[in-house]
RNA sequence: GUCCCUAUCGUCUAGCCUGGCCCAGGACACCGCCCUUUCACGGCGGCGACGGGGGUUCGAAUCCCCCUGGGGACGCCA
């Protein structure tokens, strides 16, 4: 057991989000890599915002993922009385003030300060007041005045500075007395013990704020690794506008967890030229070291790639199970058809995701087959007659369908009537499945079996015209 | 606007720290050929990038500077 301690830190005011899946992701690699400890807190200090279903959503994603915390889920809406305690050990201590300036005062303020083009700053109007007037108050933190400038060194990024006269006095309690973000993360970080703080780097411009409050509030402090944001293929931040930005919605359309794990982190960083990994390969081979330091195109195309080789080389047995929801929306009864697990076996080689799948798979199930118009007219027509009567009688001489009965019947089919093995499998598939695409004849012919086989052929027949 | 980050094929990236092995490698996508009972799978091949300009050096994708492009932040959101 290593020293390592990182953390998982979403806001509950949605679903979990494929950025938010992967920075997840890189924190729980680490944690298992190094033996560490991989903590999961939720930050619910917006009560306005944040929602139980949220929650929900979020934590059925990480499931879904395989990233099991080991220490949580904190709620950082149980601990209040302790950010008053250090919010007051700051004020107590000189460090931070109250501010009664109102929001319209500063939104004033914030206007006319991008108009200038000057960077839009708390002016520190309420910082050496003495006063106690009885009005509503933030509590600001007193940005210190010791030196003119912080530094953090990002185990991604390299050493990162700002100038103190970039930042400003930041909230830390609002007016209703609860706390904000940038407070509560330090003092939560710093009490779980976390050691490295991996997160997006939309929080770079916050950590210099973040690096002051744990020096003033006596913490040791942490050390951060910035991974790069996702962006769409505009190179705007991923939006639902360029498709499903939630992890559960890929779910929905029929990923794999493995296809989205794997095409996850190989968005920004990568490990030579290898490209499929599992869990237990990347908990092996993930290093910081290799995450890249620009944002990413989100690209489903290579998703759907990864998807289609999970597929192609997964478990039939699990595949079966997955697979069974998806054939039940499309209102497929899949008690009355053939075994799951041999119908997945023909369809893991042309299925890019599950719902591909149960598309190809419903034939199997129907009860009457429904023409493609086109294959009918096509390959329903009067002059099958002969081959197919040819065919019935030499199916019906198979004991059993197997590939070796299957073969010898085809053989005498194409003997009979002189046409080559194409010219028989296309009808019979229309007749067999609806429609022109489908697994290999044999296959098809060996899961739907004898019985069901005779009688959708001799359906066929019926409607030859 | 200000600050921070960033820059290799359309996309994800290897290479960059420790300059020459790189007229830049892999993967996705795309195109072609082969395989083939359909659709796929697979195999083979092709297209395709070091953003621009200055330096440093015998030599730069690799080091330095400037420019430009892209992203992020600037909330009593997180």
């Amino acid at each position: 057991m290593s020293d390592l301690r990182v953390r998982f830190a979403p806001s509950p005011t949605g679903y979990l989000h494929i950025g938010g899946a992967r920075t997840a992701l890189f924190n729980y690699l680490l944690a298992k890599q190094q033996q560490g400890t991989y903590v999961l807190r939720i930050e619910d200090t917006d009560v306005e915002r944040s929602t139980q279903e949220s929650v929900d959503a979020i934590l059925q994603a990480m499931e879904w993922l395989g990233l099991a915390c080991d220490e949580g889920p904190f709620y950082q809406s149980d601990r209040f009385d302790l950010y008053k305690e250090k919010v007051q050990q700051l004020i107590d201590e000189g460090k931070a003030y109250r501010c009664y300036c109102t929001q319209e005062e500063l939104d004033a303020k914030r206007e006319a300060a991008m108009k200038e083009g000057r960077k839009p700053k708390y002016d520190g109007t309420c910082r050496n007041r003495d006063d106690q007037p009885d009005a509503p108050y933030v509590v600001r933190f007193k940005l210190p005045t010791d030196r003119d400038e912080t530094t953090f060194n990002d185990r991604i990024k390299g050493p990162i500075t700002f100038r103190h006269n970039e930042l400003d006095d930041l909230i830390i309690q609002r007016t209703d007395g609860t706390p904000t973000y940038n407070l509560v993360v330090v003092i939560d970080d710093a009490e779980m013990g976390i050691n490295l703080v991996i997160r997006g780097d939309d929080h770079v411009n916050n950590t210099p704020r973040q690096v002051l409050l744990y020096e003033a509030l006596g913490y040791s402090v942490p050390e951060f690794a910035h991974v790069p944001m996702i962006l769409g293929s505009d190179k705007k931040r991923l939006s639902k506008r360029h498709g499903a930005t939630s992890v559960m919605a890929y779910q929905e359309m029929g990923y794999l967890p493995e296809a989205m794990v794997n095409y996850l982190v190989r968005l920004g960083w990568s490990h030579g030229d290898e490209e499929i990994f599992s869990m237990d390969d990347l908990i092996e081979k993930f290093s910081l070291e290799n995450v890249g330091r620009a944002a990413g195109v989100f690209n489903p195309e290579k998703l759907d790639w990864l998807n289609s080789h999970y597929i192609k080389t997964g478990d039939p047995e699990r595949l079966a199970k997955l697979l069974t929801p998806f054939l039940e929306n499309k209102g497929v009864d899949v008690n009355n058809g053939p075994d799951m697990v041999a119908v997945v076996k023909t369809l893991q080689e042309r299925a890019t995701t599950l719902v591909e799948m149960a598309e190809g798979a419903a034939f199997y199930f129907a009860t009457t087959i429904e023409y493609e118009e086109k294959a009918k007219n096509k390959f329903l027509t009067a002059d099958k007659q002969e081959l197919f009567t040819l065919l019935v009688a030499e199916l019906n001489k198979c004991e059993a369908f197997d590939e070796a009965n299957l073969e010898t019947a085809f053989a005498a089919v194409m003997e009979g009537t002189g046409l080559k093995f194409g010219k028989i499998a296309q009808p019979l598939r229309v007749a067999l499945t609806g429609g022109t695409a489908s697994p290999s004849i044999y296959h098809v012919l060996e899961v739907l079996g004898k019985e069901e086989a005779l009688k959708r052929i001799n359906a066929a027949v019926a409607v030859l015209g």
